[in-house]
DNA sequence: GAATACCGGACTAAAATGGTCCTATTTGAT
DNA sequence: ATCAAATAGGACCATTTTAGTCCGGTATTC
């Protein structure tokens, strides 16, 4: 359980690297092939959805490549992976449509839903400047502010937090 | 992503279902497949897993069956589905042995480890007597006392808080 | 000793996953 | 104009995972 897809975790590499790029620059999938060691024709795919997605720009034509779409402190963790994913309930009958035929006698659902919503919601709140920089969040001093929808998962990776380690 | 194997779901309703008979009692599989509209020989393989886990036990031989082998706020979630699942981690290079061949360029491991590290204690502080009564936490008044290891998930739990399902 | 039930391996069908290949189409440079 | 660089995206395949079935074995009760 939990575990992203490969594609999704290729999403996460993608991002984290041309976050590392000048904001106005474009890198050529072969480029950031060679530099995340992902086979080209999969990284293709995965910043094609990507793009759809919103997440990422593309120039076509020589010269061309991918860039973000906008800043990695407005990209969402789950804004990246999502398109990845088939689905992001922890169990079937929490799925968009899925009308259980157990209902009669299992009463999972309204739990599962909190719990669900929950998750999500952490999730929500993570956002992609907290994975990019190499340890930025631990050896730099400066923190930035919380944002509004600050979740206790964001604040733990804002903090480096050693006790979520253990 | 998160979504548990149908095993896991099945282990989930099995041990909800156990949790309601008398406790000293015991379930034979037929009977149990018979209440939760699982086939009976998956669900066979879901209670020995459970069992070889010590979250269920069995007795055998004629009126034998199966009966959860202690109470059910001392079973946890990952207790009842970590035997059917292969990793608790969210990306591969937080699994166990995996030495990553990016880490010359990739920073996510430090970060995906804290992300991970908080998933799992928020799960480990679920405890199955949060899934078992048909909506007890929703219509009971009375609410029991907080366990030392209480998590923002659990206490959401608990109170059936209204503001996680938003 | 026969019926009841757990134990558990072997096997199969189906689906998801991860990856490759091939062919447009767009664009910049010569 | 033409060519080369690059994205766009469909079709396809191999492998793995998943879900489920089947079957013989063992323990226990009546």
């Amino acid at each position: 359980m939990f575990k992203v897809s490969r594609k999704s975790e290729y999403a996460l590499i993608a991002v984290q690297h041309l976050a590392r790029a000048q904001p106005d620059r474009v890198v050529s999938v072969a480029d950031l092939a060679g530099q995340t060691q992902v086979p080209s024709d999969v990284l293709a795919k995965v910043l094609q959805g990507l793009k759809r997605a919103g997440v990422v720009r593309a120039v076509k034509g020589a010269g061309g490549g991918y860039g973000l779409a906008r800043a990695p402190s407005d990209i969402r963790f789950l804004d990246v992976v999502q398109p990845f994913e088939d689905t992001l309930a922890v169990v079937s009958c929490q799925m968009p449509s899925h009308d259980c035929e157990r209902s009669e006698t299992c009463s999972l659902r309204d739990p599962m839903a909190v719990l669900n919503a929950f998750v999500l919601r952490q999730f929500d709140g993570l956002t992609m400047d907290l994975f990019v920089a190499p340890h930025h969040w631990l050896i730099s001093g400066g923190r930035s502010a919380a944002p509004a929808n600050d979740t206790s998962l964001a604040r733990r990776l804002r903090q480096g937090e050693a006790a979520a380690l253990r």
